[in-house]
DNA sequence: GCAAGGTC
């Protein structure tokens, strides 16, 4: 400054070096600046614009998001001779990661009268830009000044930089916090549990734990547990088939799902009978169906997950190839709401050539455009859309990326819904009174297309009902008493898991793919299409974590890490407060996770080299109540019993019965707890810990007698027989009723019930055949009944 | 070798 203000008399030229956060940035930003093309001269390997503007010669350089970030001092990083411990007491160094830049900086630096951060408007990225400022200052006294803005419009940039602010410490220090914390607590949770672990497993396995990655890991569990414990309840439903104007329509009892199965039966005994229905009440309503929201990073990432099929981590990458192609905007937004100036007239009309044409026409002949903004605006850029108007091939021809034509046609689709009209749907609701019960039968009828018409991800299939009014009658075609059962709830999908993050704040829009990544790297979950299934290790290791330190699992761990980190940013507290509080916090966590080291330990050992005993189908058992490793049939000269894999720490064991093949039936599950329910022989059944089961009062309810339809000879009811060697029905009360089935090919009784004797229906698949559906019942005459099936 | 956050 004292420089400058000297020279400048003499006809110095005062040099101002600005840092964007990124290299795109800093080219952007010097276009606009310099009104034209600037310059570009690479310093130390890095790119730098530079420009006259306002008599003063301008330096932009772009850095590479953090160019320095925290670690341990060397000698804490033998993980063999450092306590785990200390690494929570130790201030993390932060050193430069990324040479050239900081080299670059340093050079711009020495020349400089004045420096302009700007970096993105948000925490990182005022940290990102002081980590310039602090590398700068060891050779510079050149005043910093910042440049704020949320889209890298015209305009803005120009207002920005003619109105540079003070720089904010309190905001970059926030970020400070964050990293050192996140740090100690991730480097001293994932070197004591590896460590304990591989005391008594072999492995080279890293087990990890993180304030994001566990929580994540936590969504999963929490989902895969609800359908593990899940117990299916059994429920009725009354459906009835109508017919009027040519058209058969389906109607369901208003009782809906009825839990009583005798108030089923009643209800359905009322009605049976009934022949025609009355339409007692008909309502007509319009519904407007909106676009979504403009695409920010989590709406982006989920619907490529949910419509393409792409998962985020993928999306992510493929959206920065069509960016940096100049085929859609920056992917990393939380806005999903346009600035009021957003122009996008030209942008629809340069739509106007390609296949998109028709839709971007129908937008410009509908007058004024109007958009359907969403909510939130997080000052940093603007939502997902597309830059540049092509074909799908064009890009396809550009990206080489598989699916970067799909993201692209996804992109471009969802900006023109947002601009056209709400879809209208006309909902049509019967009340239909058949023997004076009542049945609702409800359809949808598209009106107008509206967005959707550009939008072929939504389904919108019409449900249509026949043209009837109030007090006409339909004809009753079948009624129906159907029994089934509630389901469980399913695996979460990416999308969901997404959803889940980015409410509960884990994760930043650019990182959220990489923590599901994580998870599936350390072999916690999987993805199976686009459903992620939680792993034995991960099931295990968040059980553990959730009965010793809860909140770990749960993303109050985040959220106690985001308020100190909060609380900094406002200034009402001071980076080593904030620090301290935090440390304090993590060491509680620590030491519940060494005192419940041994159960979380042994549990753990147990998935990971008892992956043999596990994979060991025949004899595999199921996990240990005792110490949570496998059990597991064992046969030895002397005899055979059920014992476990943690021997001779664990001294569990089970009696087994001395005769017969024993073969475990994976599908039971014994109501009293025994860890497994065995078949011996052809003879009867074993619960492991509790005994046979035909000496158990619950016999009956664990295996109920597939009963088939009514003896036509006695009240007895027929039910199925297998036996080692064939398979045949047979009358409950033995009444010498017996009728022979097809022997070969895998036999299931349906639900489904004839329509002609009212016996059960069978499927029966043969290997290398269609999979054949038919009453049971040898005497039904119906072969109609008889339907192949295209599996 | 450990976290999470930037960016390529």
């Amino acid at each position: 400054m004292y420089r400058a203000r000297f020279l400048q008399g003499a006809g110095y030229i005062m040099t101002v070096v600005v840092f964007t956060e990124k290299n795109k940035a800093a080219s952007q930003i010097a276009n606009i600046l310099s009104g034209g093309k600037p310059d570009r001269k690479l310093v130390e390997g890095v790119p730098v614009y530079m420009f006259r503007r306002n008599g003063q010669e301008w330096q932009v350089m772009g850095l590479s998001g953090h160019i320095m970030g925290y670690d341990f001092p060397q000698e804490l990083n033998n993980w063999r001779s450092v306590d785990p411990a200390i690494l929570i007491d130790t201030r993390p160094i932060k050193t430069v990661t990324k040479k050239p830049f900081a080299d670059a900086i340093i050079s711009l630096a020495r020349e400089a009268d004045a420096i302009i951060l700007a970096c993105d408007f948000d925490r990182e990225g005022e940290n990102i830009g002081f980590e310039a400022k602090e590398l700068a200052s060891r050779v510079s006294r050149a005043p910093v000044k910042r440049a704020r803005f949320s889209s890298l419009s015209d305009s803005e940039i120009i207002k920005a930089f003619d109105n540079p602010v003070e720089p904010d410490a309190a905001m970059a220090m926030s970020a400070e916090a964050r990293q050192i914390l996140d740090l100690k607590m991730g480097a001293a949770f994932t070197r004591y549990l590896t460590l304990a672990v591989r005391e008594r497993a072999r492995t080279k396995e890293i087990l990890s734990i993180g304030p994001c990655q566990t929580p994540t890991c936590g969504f999963v569990y929490e989902r895969d547990k609800a359908i593990k414990e899940f117990n299916p309840e059994d429920f009725w439903k009354i459906e009835a088939l109508f017919h009027a104007k040519d058209m058969d329509f389906k109607g369901v009892h208003r009782a809906g799902n009825i839990k009583d199965k005798a108030k089923a039966a009643e209800i359905f005994d009322r009605i049976r009978a009934g022949k025609t229905g009355l339409v007692t009440k008909k309502s007509v309503t319009e519904i407007k169906t909106n676009a979504p929201y403009p695409l920010n990073t989590t709406e982006f990432l989920k619907r490529a997950s949910k419509f393409l099929n792409i998962s985020p981590e993928s999306a992510l990458e493929i959206a920065e190839q069509l960016y940096l192609n100049g085929f859609t905007s920056y992917p990393r937004t939380e806005t999903n709401k346009y600035a009021d100036d957003f122009d996008f007239k030209s942008k629809v009309i340069a739509f106007t050539s390609t296949e998109y044409r028709d839709h971007a026409l129908a937008i410009l002949s509908g007058g004024d455009i109007v958009v359907r903004n969403g909510i939130k605006d997080g000052h940093d850029h603007p939502p997902i859309h597309p830059i540049k108007a092509v074909a799908v091939k064009e890009v396809e021809k550009a990206v080489k990326t598989e699916g970067a034509g799909k993201i692209y046609d996804l992109i471009a689709r969802h900006f023109l819904a947002n601009l056209m009209p709400a879809a209208l749907f006309e909902k049509t609701h019967l009340e239909i009174t058949v023997e004076k019960e009542l049945f609702d039968s409800s359809g949808s009828i598209m009106k107008n297309e509206g967005w959707m018409v550009v939008y072929p991800f939504e389904t919108k299939n019409d449900k249509l009902l026949p043209d009837i009014k109030e007090q006409d009658e339909v004809k009753v075609k079948k009624l129906e008493n159907i029994a089934s059962k509630t389901t469980p709830p399913k695996h979460l999908t990416e999308a969901e898991l997404l959803t889940l993050m980015d409410k509960h704040g884990i994760g930043t829009k650019a990182t959220a793919p990489s923590h599901i990544e994580t998870n599936k790297k350390r072999g916690y979950f999987e993805t199976k299409g686009k459903t992620i299934v939680i792993q034995e290790t991960g099931f295990i290791l968040m059980d553990a974590l959730s009965t010793s330190i809860p909140v770990v699992v749960k993303p109050e761990i985040r959220a106690s890490i985001e308020s100190l980190v909060q609380e900094v940013e406002d200034g009402s507290k001071d980076l080593e407060h904030a620090v301290a509080e935090g440390t304090e916090l993590i060491k509680m966590m620590y030491s519940r996770l060494t005192e419940s080291r041994d159960s979380i330990v042994s549990r753990l050992a147990g998935s990971i080299n008892d992956g043999t005993a596990t994979d060991d189908k025949k004899n595999y058992i199921g996990k240990c109540p005792d110490c949570g490793r496998v059990l597991r049939i064992i046969s030895t000269e002397k005899g055979r019993f059920v014992g476990c894999t943690g021997y001779p720490q664990c001294r569990n064991s089970y009696p087994l019965p001395r005769e017969g093949a024993l073969s475990v039936l994976r599908s039971k599950n014994c109501k009293k707890g025994g860890a497994a329910v065995i078949k011996v022989g052809n003879k009867y059944c074993w619960a492991v810990g509790i005994g046979p089961c035909f000496a158990c009062d619950l016999m009956k309810k664990c295996f109920p007698p597939e009963v088939v339809g009514p003896c036509p000879i006695c009240d007895g009811e027929m039910c199925l027989v297998t036996t080692k060697d064939s398979r045949f029905l047979g009358c409950s009360n033995r009444c010498g009723r017996t009728q022979s089935l097809p022997q070969e090919g895998r036999l299931t009784v349906l639900e489904r019930k004839c329509e002609v004797c009212g016996w059960k229906m069978i499927r029966i698949k043969e290997k290398d055949k269609e999979a054949i559906e038919k009453c049971v019942n040898r005497s039904c005459g119906k072969d109609q009944g008889k339907k192949r099936l295209s599996t």
